[in-house]
DNA sequence: TGCCTTTGTGTCAAAAGTACACTTTGCGAA
DNA sequence: TTCGCAAAGTGTACTTTTGACACAAAGGCA
């Protein structure tokens, strides 16, 4: 455990967050417009910022998500640590970073998150490191700043993974959501159909989605029960050791 | 992106390795003693070093496995970052790190890798890091300098989530094993019973272990079977979408 | 030869998964 | 007022998977 030479001091470390929005529709994440500099060309980027000396990681992102979104107490969770020392290296990100950092050599180590927001809270905050940040489908995601697109696709995948784990799709919903957008919800995420009746059967037979007394209103067809989550019946599923909530 | 006063500069990056390995009985973990100081109760860690300029994180991993054990080319998967300002805070931990290292105020974040290998393979190492290493039981850790019980215990439950997904099970295993050692490998991770014929049953339907014309020799019972992994076929399996490898 | 130990095997019932099509409701246009 | 449209909501038959459970076979050893 000796430092030696070779052990490089001065390392930068970032919080970078793929923040999942569902638009009913669609799965999106929330991108941010890197800071235009004369001579590169725009690239979108994950949200993200260097953390701060009193903070642990969990609280970077955390603060990240709501100076970005105003958002607070929200579903996050770590993707992981990214530390290629050439994640940063492409050449218009070099460029980008010398114009902008102070220190553009510096290695940076990034620790990324995924995190679930109800799009219908976001409200886009003034930040300190964005200039501008939109919802973009995920399937339109092609290339990011940086290794971005790389933790992009992690987030992704362990979104997939942990939704056939855990219900935490609900995060994405309002408090009262239809069956189908619960339905579609899962589809956007998992990326296949998934049969309409034994989606609704095996989900209704967790016992972890209660019918509410209300309807939807002014819809040209028949109209949809609302629903909500049931936290509760979920605590006690896991509690009893149940795992089985894919799809 | 501007870089204010709040961030902190000098971070130290560290990777700490949570090796499984399997005795045929038990899982075990390879812990290191760390270096004795005067005045700090002795206690076990997990091996780890701080990271080379132009490393990446998996390859320090990959180092501090190789060094520690010989091995190369061995199954390593990340299990995230842990970057607590106070992780290495305890008393006696900032009492050895006084002791022991050029900067002990430094900030260290560590990211943790696990990895699975047949302990039959392991050579015990002259390490840098490492007065001695031995294998310990996994129900024997209770306590680790650091935050390497937390570690630990993530690595553990990501280990036990893998399994259940990818049949990695078998980097704990010599080249050719018994249907007995593969069934309490699996007892062992999930830390539950398995019903052996039921066990046997769904290994064998997903035709990933193939048996050997070998039997066991020279025990007081009946000799079992001789098997190994198929590798082509759990490939083939994947590339499907077949993904129930769980028991 | 008999004993001990571990291997290796089959069946039945319950649960879960899969595939599949028609009726209902409410709005809006003709 | 009626007709058409669009999405909601519902059941059944079949297949596959899981879970529970007990006894014979093989080989060493005394």
């Amino acid at each position: 455990m000796q430092i030696k030479n070779k052990h490089q001091i001065n390392h930068r470390i970032s919080a970078d967050c793929v923040i999942f929005g569902f638009d009913f529709n669609q799965l999106r994440v929330l991108l941010i417009e890197r800071q235009p500099v004369e001579g590169v060309p725009q690239m979108m980027a994950l949200p993200g910022d260097l953390i701060f000396e009193e903070e642990n990681l969990d609280m970077a992102a955390g603060r990240v998500l709501k100076e970005l979104t105003g958002l607070d107490d929200i579903f996050l969770e770590q993707v992981g640590a990214f530390g290629d020392p050439n994640r940063v290296n492409k050449p218009n990100d070099k460029k980008w970073l010398q114009a902008v950092r102070q220190d553009p050599d510096a290695r940076v180590i990034t620790v990324a998150y995924y995190t679930l927001v109800n799009m219908n809270d976001y409200e886009p905050q003034p930040s300190s490191f964005a200039k501008s940040a939109s919802w973009i489908l995920v399937d339109d995601i092609k290339e990011l700043a940086f290794d971005h697109f790389e933790i992009f696709q992690s987030a992704l995948k362990k979104l997939k993974d942990k939704i056939n784990t855990q219900p935490i799709g609900f995060n994405l919903l309002p408090d009262k959501f239809t069956f189908s957008q619960l339905h579609k919800l899962y589809e956007s995420i998992l990326g296949n159909e998934l049969d309409k009746r034994n989606f609704r059967r095996k989900m209704l037979k967790l016992n972890i989605v209660e019918s509410l007394d209300e309807k939807q209103e002014g819809v040209p067809h028949k109209p949809s029960q609302y629903f909500k989550f049931n936290e509760e019946n979920y605590l006690k599923l896991v509690e009893k050791g149940f795992n089985n909530f894919g799809f």
